[in-house]
DNA sequence: AACAACATGTAATAAGTTACATGATTGG
DNA sequence: CCAATCATGTAACTTATTACATGTTGTT
């Protein structure tokens, strides 16, 4: 089994949308991702070395006009596969299904919406779980004096799922949209 | 340096509300912060042990009426204060806030309140930065297909902070009233 | 009798971080 | 010339997961 590993997906998922070197992998994650994933060095240079080996990425010196040569990788189409086989896969990472979304042109938009709709339920489900926890804490005169802390976490997890419900929808509906707007204009 | 070992500061911190055995420290974060942390019991056990070695918590095998004995561990002074130094060092990992507010009744009302406020100033950088990437994303005429994807992704970034924001602005409401409440009735 | 829940534990493995080393190039 | 940025890499370490083993008690 092949395990979670995100930081494979995430450089496969990166390199599907262009070549590139480690240090700009590494630079691309800050810019794009790193607020709810992150990626060291570390990760980076030893995983591209093996996508080589398995022959999901090919390698190619390249000396640039500005600064030292570096190391660009390509994704194959091998590498291409094992991205939408992951891509399809289910979750089991809290926001896995973010980093999908992101490297999810590789899939249809009818797969992503599909995975937007089941993460609507799920969340919904978490919802009623923590309000279920809210209510047992609001209802105890226990006078615990960790009571107004665990309450404050509880409530910004109602509100952040209530959030991320939104933004699926809206997203849903933009996925949509941007079906349409190619038989527009 | 005493690097992160969050699962340390969780124990220390489900410790710090009372005495627990290894299975309901489990339990407990299943209950209430799983939605952004999680635990095993691979590191459960041995970090009691570790704890216990350290002598920031105490054993005691305990015969329950129902079901089989466990093995229920008491936190110490020292176990104590080992808690409040962390939660007054200054956060490295993006949600260990959360932790922190969640098992912040061991420090004042007023050091949490100075910690939302660099929390919210924190957000309001994060914002800009992504509406910036934003605002680059929509502009680029690039046709990349996957342009809205990433858009998603960022618009998420965008909605969870400010969200975030609300929910500290209304947390520190709620900690400075919870502190006039006691000369009320 | 079977199953779910309670309860503890470990060995093997995987995943990820940190600290370090190295060196080229560019802009001021 | 110096600092910043570009660029690659690794060894040691820490942290975390997984799969397994073991046994009790309560419920159906």
């Amino acid at each position: 089994m092949p395990k979670d590993n995100m930081a494979r997906y995430i450089i496969l998922g990166l390199l599907s949308q262009g070549p590139k070197s480690g240090y700009a992998i590494k630079k691309w994650v800050e810019l794009s991702i790193s607020y709810f994933w992150d990626i060291s060095y570390g990760q980076i240079y030893p995983t591209l070395r093996h996508l080589e080996q398995e022959g999901l990425a090919t390698m190619k010196m390249e000396t640039a006009d500005k600064g030292p040569s570096s190391k660009v990788y390509n994704i194959t189409d091998d590498g291409r596969e094992e991205l939408r086989k992951w891509l399809r896969r289910s979750e089991e990472k809290q926001y896995e299904i973010l980093l999908k979304i992101f490297f999810g042109s590789e899939i249809s938009k009818e797969e992503l919406i599909k995975k937007l709709e089941g993460f609507i339920s799920k969340r919904k489900i978490d919802i009623d779980v923590l309000e279920k926890a809210e209510k047992e804490l609001r209802g105890t005169p226990k006078k615990d004096p960790n009571e107004i802390n665990m309450l404050l976490i509880t409530t910004l997890g109602v509100m952040s799922y209530r959030t991320e419900i939104e933004w699926s929808m809206r997203s849903i509906e933009m996925l949509k949209d941007g079906k349409k707007q190619k038989n527009k204009k």
